[in-house]
DNA sequence: CGCTAACTGAGAATGGATCTCAACTTACGG
DNA sequence: CCGTAAGTTGAGATCCATTCTCAGTTAGCG
């Protein structure tokens, strides 16, 4: 396939700065791996690979599986992103900025919050000290109901 | 098969407890259930689905597979076990109490440990009031590398 | 323009988890 | 003690997200 078919930018989120960071490394800029961070940036929300894969398949149907997982991955690498493990062995993605932060993932919608380093400090210092334990920062992702999906059980 | 060929209890962890737990609700206590749950708190640390399957079938060639995943599944639902998820997608289980805690695990030796409600507790609150989300409490699990595993690595 | 290493797509392969179903067992009431 | 109903079991088939393979393509650099 010729990359050119891609390349049409949407005019959402911070195009520019996807731009220059996916040539991070020895890294090329494709128009699929553009494609698929900007397809994830504006979800806004946690997609799996496939959910993102089928959705990209509606403007690119020639987009290969392989591709938008290679793509995700490589974004995980170079912090564009962030993965989940959600129910059912899955994996699900969060675009997300450089700096250094963890995620509230709401189970029901599937929405993601930043939460404030701050608040999470003071517990990992704990941690730290009660148990002699060091938690992986990275791993540091909570699951659970936001607001809105909590008011719609009631 | 009959199941007259199990029974037999090895002399380790709160052998009567176990027996005991695995009876709740409408649940009969088979032998192959006994047989996955002493297994799995014989093993003291986090073991998949998969590795605990293959443990057993040294001592019980005849069990099947889907027995040791439908067990496991059902001490997660009655509060025996906890399940994780390790990366490659992967469902991890360890045996606990019915105590509520939460759980830190080594993901380099699987070691577990579990960590006091009052450790975890102020953060939940500051998370439900910073950004008014739910945090699944049973979701509560940290992993990291645990003090041996961390003195390996220097 | 020409090289070369990175990338791509299609389909096959992988592998943990789940499903199916007939045979078997446990628990319980009589 | 027996019969029955409903929970369980084992073997294998099946599912399905993910990963692998490989020949063909392309970005980026001189």
């Amino acid at each position: 396939m010729s990359n050119t078919a891609f390349g049409l930018y949407p005019q959402s989120v911070t195009t520019a700065s996807i731009d220059t960071r996916l040539a991070a490394g020895g890294r090329r800029r494709t128009a699929q791996r553009v494609v698929v961070a900007e397809a994830l940036a504006a979800a806004k929300r946690a997609l799996s690979a496939q959910e993102l894969y089928e959705r990209i398949r509606e403007t690119h149907p020639t987009i290969g599986r392989a591709t938008v997982y290679r793509a995700l991955e490589q974004q995980v690498e170079d912090r564009m992103a962030s993965r989940f493990e959600r129910d059912g062995h899955v994996s699900a993605y969060i675009a997300c900025d450089a700096e250094h932060h963890h995620h509230l993932v709401c189970t029901s919608c599937q929405r993601v919050d930043d939460i404030a380093e701050d608040v999470v400090a003071p517990m990992l210092t704990a941690v730290g000290r009660r148990h002699d334990f060091a938690v992986d920062h990275a791993a540091l992702d909570f699951y659970g109901l936001c607001a809105r999906c909590r008011g719609k059980r009631r």
